[in-house]
DNA sequence: AATTGGTGTGCACGCGCGTTCACATGGCGC
DNA sequence: GCGCCATGTGAACGCGCGTGCACACCAATT
């Protein structure tokens, strides 16, 4: 009954049976996995044949235990974000299991406020907290986990209690406001994302401020709570007027591909040769031949990397309050957008 | 810069200190929270009271260690998986996390052939493992980790080592031929996935009895290796003959969303009018109105559950074998497809 | 030859908790 | 009023591992 050539005893081999194989103690088996202790190298060399010989690896939990250090980090989201969570998703898996560290999802059911779910679930001692829900405020977060600072990704601008990643919205839809002006777009709507969310009030923001500048002005405005159904449905809001507006900027390319889903299908306005439609986030969908969707790229990869740097930086304690850099948000443009006559 | 009113004397609270503060030992703690133990009810309020003040809750590393069960469960995917992923890994997530077990994302990378990343990364027990990249096999999970029994999502069907859940992925077919049949068309192509995936190989020859029963002929065939990109690129030969078929079954969602937008981007065939193109797994774009795609749908949280029920029933050892129902796979008609001229 | 220093090794303890075991206590039957 | 079982409690041990500490050993030095 045996599948493998191992010994395969049953059980999960266990340090002393490492020990017993090698004829050392068990202590030299822990020394040999724990790279900064005394140990003779032909000793290291016996442990270690000895325990491929058991297919024998350290129990991390109880390795976690001992030491009083725990390597799993608790990756708070919530179940909804199904487009745009994927690729940050894998990204942050990927980069903090590869750096040692045991990544735990902890899924917020939408119904609590949060902190209690959190509360209920987080019976383990943590070596950090990543938020990538928008639903949960950082004030939650440290009532409900006041050992921990979590790291809060896209939203929350760093204060005391907390670390936070995000991408210099702002310097993007500066980018992305200069191209449409450079390719004749004079009047711009707004498709927000939730009202409480801080990412799509800081992108409405941004969005007005840069056109003020530019001294275009913002032609209509809707709110698509971030979701496709809602935008398509808020769509109409936007381009009911009589001057409708000659570009649509969307909080979300998800919200973007519903809106041009709905000129598309319920309007005479052609995309993009009438009505530009931009977006933000450059999912994976958006390079898609139908969509072509210019937007705004957050790199996943490189916000993983930064929340692995700030919990490297943790761990040593000389360098604390490393503020972690804001990524940079650059446009990336797909379709090219056809000169638009000036209607001031 | 204390956050909360509570103590948040700067450490997790330990069962000692609840001891301490409720006036007795710390073992009465420890039955306080476990239901099938001699504790007076007066003493069990003393000790939860204490706890609640304290923000205690047992460390649930610590209990596993001390019990010798783990109630761990790792999830096994490789990172590309960013489409139809989400609905299924968020299910499965949620109904993990409500029966009170640990989900723990396992990410293969690519490259290797998954038992070594396996073995690196699983170094802690688990009470199941997960698997749903289909990149692996069972025998290289078997081969890492002797000691779990995996459960496999999505392909691999049950062998003596493994327990694997699928969707009746044949039914589903047989209904969406049927319903092809009935609305008049009478040529199919198909649209494969990975050549090696066992998913792909089992909806072919699905698709191949069904359309042989009625007398129908397999037109076309294509690999779109499960992505869009993939998809899109092999669609021409699809429909490049002289007679091309007038409905393409996709071996997957995506890969139809990339039929569809090569059809109406590149040629003159209209969708659906002249073409219907149907897809499998039912993901949430499908019902994207400029989709509306009909698709064979898979219920992530009825998969889930099936997950979780097999989970349960091992904890029990009566129950041992409960061999998992197979998921029913259903047809979902999305868009109305027109009566197709029959043209033998 | 005796002492020192340095290098590995084993012992023992603790991490936080569950659980068994022996014992203290109270209630009840005789 | 004595003894006995039922019930609840506290002390002790173990889960698998890391690590401080004492000690054995050998080479080099006086």
């Amino acid at each position: 009954m045996s599948i493998s050539s191992r010994p395969a005893s049953g059980r999960r081999a266990r340090a002393t049976d490492v020990a017993e194989l090698a004829g050392v103690s068990r202590s030299a088996v822990s020394r040999a996995f724990s790279q900064s202790a005394y140990i003779a190298p032909e000793t290291k060399a016996k442990v270690l044949d000895a325990a491929a010989e058991l297919d024998y690896r350290p129990d991390s939990l109880a390795s976690m235990l001992a030491k009083g250090k725990s390597n799993i980090v608790a990756l708070v989201i919530n179940q909804v974000d199904a487009i745009r969570g994927p690729s940050l998703h894998s990204a942050l898996i990927q980069s903090l299991q590869n750096s040692g560290r045991l990544p735990v999802v902890l899924s917020l059911s939408p119904t609590d406020d949060g902190a209690t779910s959190l509360k209920r679930h987080l019976t383990f001692p943590v070596e950090g907290l990543i938020v990538m829900s928008d639903s949960v405020s950082a004030d939650a977060v440290r009532r409900a986990v006041p050992y921990v600072r979590p790291i809060m990704l896209n939203f929350e601008r760093n204060s005391a209690d907390v670390d936070s990643i995000v991408a210099e919205d702002a310097a993007g839809i500066a980018q992305m406001v200069d191209y449409l002006w450079e390719t004749g777009h004079r009047s711009i709507g707004f498709m927000a994302g939730r009202p409480s969310s801080e990412a799509s009030a800081t992108r409405r923001n941004a969005l007005a401020l840069e056109i003020a500048r530019k001294g275009m002005y913002l032609a209509a405005e809707a709110c698509g709570e971030f979701s496709y159904d809602q935008a398509f449905e808020a769509a109409p809001t936007l381009v009911e007027g009589r001057a409708p507006p000659d570009a649509i900027f969307c909080a979300n390319d998800v919200m973007a591909f519903a809106v041009m889903d709905y000129l598309r299908l319920k309007t005479q306005h052609r995309v993009p040769e009438d009505l530009s439609v931009v977006g933000f986030d450059d999912v994976q969908i958006a390079s898609w031949p139908i969509y072509n969707l210019s937007t705004i790229r957050q790199d996943p990869d490189r916000m993983a990397a930064a929340v692995t740097a700030i919990l490297e930086s943790r761990r040593e304690p000389r360098n604390r309050e490393c503020t972690p850099p804001a990524l940079a948000a650059k446009l990336v443009v797909r379709w090219p957008i056809g000169q638009r006559s000036n209607r001031t």
